[in-house]
DNA sequence: TAATCAATTCGACAGTTGTCGAAATGTCGA
DNA sequence: TCGACATTTCGACAACTGTCGAATTGATTA
């Protein structure tokens, strides 16, 4: 298991304001799950937003360094950037670990 | 190590809504790191906002479920919820995990 | 070239939120 | 009882944000 990389206590805040909407999260889970990056139309087929909003919440994503954008063409791919989720988990399991309350 | 609690959508993101606000995070930390439950004025001291401001904070945080107040007579207590943090960070690591990208 | 399509940008709007000062509430000590 | 203190509530305000339709851009196809 590779060490999970550190984020400033900024950039962590960003990434929660960025987890922080239903529909974005919601996007967030699609490309993680997806076998292969997640094409634009196929997200916005299965969200209920416009075609606008979509593309607000993809830049916030990317802004937030959470995912991975590759443009062919027409076409938009978005994939999860590895390891970005993982270290804002092992934050938030450290701070459990640092409180003595309940144990 | 115990299994962490499943969590509903709606309350994730209502999590990271209340973490996405950088007072509110630097209270968490403090709350978290305390060595005993963390007094309001404690809390006030070490962050630049009105006693108001601190106010509506905890109210935040408590409505997300990630603290508790104790109350004693003028005073208010704050501690860390215990594994809520954890059932967070596992929902992440678990959404990490279930990518394949990057491996 | 012209039409079509995916995606982005623009402009606007309603709702939310962080912030404060002032007022209120409740508690304790003199 | 009276005053000081900790915390909360209230009212207001500026800034931010999610949302959309319309216009734009860029690429592919007829």
């Amino acid at each position: 298991m590779k060490k999970a990389a550190h984020l400033t206590r900024a950039r962590q805040t960003a990434i929660f304001k960025a987890l922080a909407d239903p529909h974005r999260f919601e996007l967030l889970l699609q490309i993680a799950k997806a076998r292969c990056p997640l094409g634009c139309s196929q997200a916005l087929a299965s969200l209920p937003i416009s075609a606008a909003t979509l593309s607000h919440h993809i830049k916030e994503l990317e802004t937030a360094g959470l995912i991975d954008i590759r443009r062919e063409g027409k076409f938009a791919y978005l994939s999860l950037r590895p390891g970005v989720l993982e270290s804002v988990a092992a934050s938030l399991q450290a701070l459990e670990s640092a409180n003595c309350a309940g144990r």
